[in-house]
DNA sequence: CGAATTTGACCTGCGC
DNA sequence: GCGCAGGTCAAATTCG
């Protein structure tokens, strides 16, 4: 089975594949995920992102079930179909070219997906002290105030926020979807929307609305491809999956099923995230990334900053993701 | 009518 | 210091 995984994602292309710089920004070498993905009742039931683990790590089951919920009719994934030599750029020319619709009317059909994940330690943005955007706020109404008590305090602000911001965990999932906002069962608001340099396309930033969780996250359209979504979660959920949601993910997990370890679905990737980054040795570079590629793996153990301990780190940052195949 | 989205203004960090 | 870009706020608007 594993096998079969292997070919459906061709494998083997992963070493350039991993170089792939998207969007100029910082989320080079993103590690991918990719995998087959069963597109059931408008939904995926059982997806697979296929982490290019150790093909004994890699169950037939996929790394973990991806909790994107996808309409069919308007969305699709990377088609892994990849040009060995020539990476990722030929994905995407192979994605236009070839209008990968083979998307899935009624019923159940088995796609090709691939999404990408990049992890980083840090953010240029944290806020993930209930205070902070209040202090924020605070600061705001003050600035017509004025005052000097306020001004200090406002420092000691800014200087807790530069410590606290390198420690916020980012996770970047580059998805091949037409929906903007994909589906991941939690619920969101959106409180900005910005236009990217260099890009056609918006950022649009969510928080999600469940008090005291601090969790954002970003979605931006890739203006190389504007098929690719890439969206960046930031800070980890302190709560289960809404119970009331309405697009309560696969195979009826709920609130009420939650179990951190048990229920894969892709929110636990930042539910079950570590705690904090502190370990800035994981994490040289900004968006450094964590590719868990056996291939790659050993390609870059003579890199600058791929090492054994990355791995594990992936390990702790999905372990709904690895420690599923264990058994 | 409450919740969610839109959008212009504002804040912050960074490079020059 | 200035300008730019990213990120956030919050009033206005739209939606369900």
């Amino acid at each position: 089975m594993s096998n079969e995984i292997k070919d459906l994602n061709n494998y083997n292309y992963t070493s350039s594949y991993n170089h792939y710089n998207i969007n100029n920004q910082n989320m080079m070498n993103l590690p991918y995920v990719s995998g087959p993905s069963t597109y059931n009742a408008n939904m995926i039931s059982s997806s697979q992102l296929g982490f290019d683990l150790p093909s004994k790590n890699l169950s037939p089951q996929g790394a973990f079930d991806l909790g994107f919920e996808l309409s069919p009719s308007s969305s699709d994934f990377f088609n892994p179909s990849i040009d060995q030599e020539n990476g990722l750029y030929n994905a995407f020319n192979y994605n236009s070219s070839h209008k990968s619709h083979e998307v899935v009317g009624g019923g159940c059909a088995t796609i090709k997906s691939e999404v990408r994940v990049s992890v980083s330690p840090s953010s240029s943005e944290a806020d993930h002290h209930p205070g902070e955007d209040s202090g924020k706020i605070l600061k705001k109404r003050e600035a017509g105030d004025g005052g000097e008590d306020d001004q200090r305090s406002q420092k000691v602000v800014k200087t807790k926020k530069k410590e606290e911001k390198k420690k916020e965990p980012r996770v970047s999932f580059m998805t091949k979807t037409e929906v903007d906002h994909l589906e991941d069962g939690y619920r969101w608001r959106k409180y900005g929307q910005k236009a990217v340099k260099n890009s056609p396309y918006p950022r649009s930033y969510y928080r999600c609305t469940t008090q005291k969780c601090n969790v954002k996250k970003r979605v931006e359209r890739s203006y190389q491809d504007p098929t690719v979504v890439i969206t960046t979660y930031e800070s980890q959920h302190n709560h289960p999956i809404p119970t009331n949601r309405r697009t309560a993910m696969f195979s009826g997990t709920t609130a009420s099923d939650y179990n951190p370890s048990s229920s894969p679905v892709f929110s636990d990737l930042i539910m079950n995230t570590p705690r904090s980054f502190t370990n800035d040795d994981l994490f040289r570079v900004p968006y450094a990334s964590v590719n868990v590629n056996p291939n790659y793996h050993q390609q870059q153990q003579q890199g600058f900053y791929q090492r054994e301990s990355e791995f594990e780190l992936l390990k702790e940052m999905f372990p709904s993701v690895f420690f599923k195949q264990e058994h």
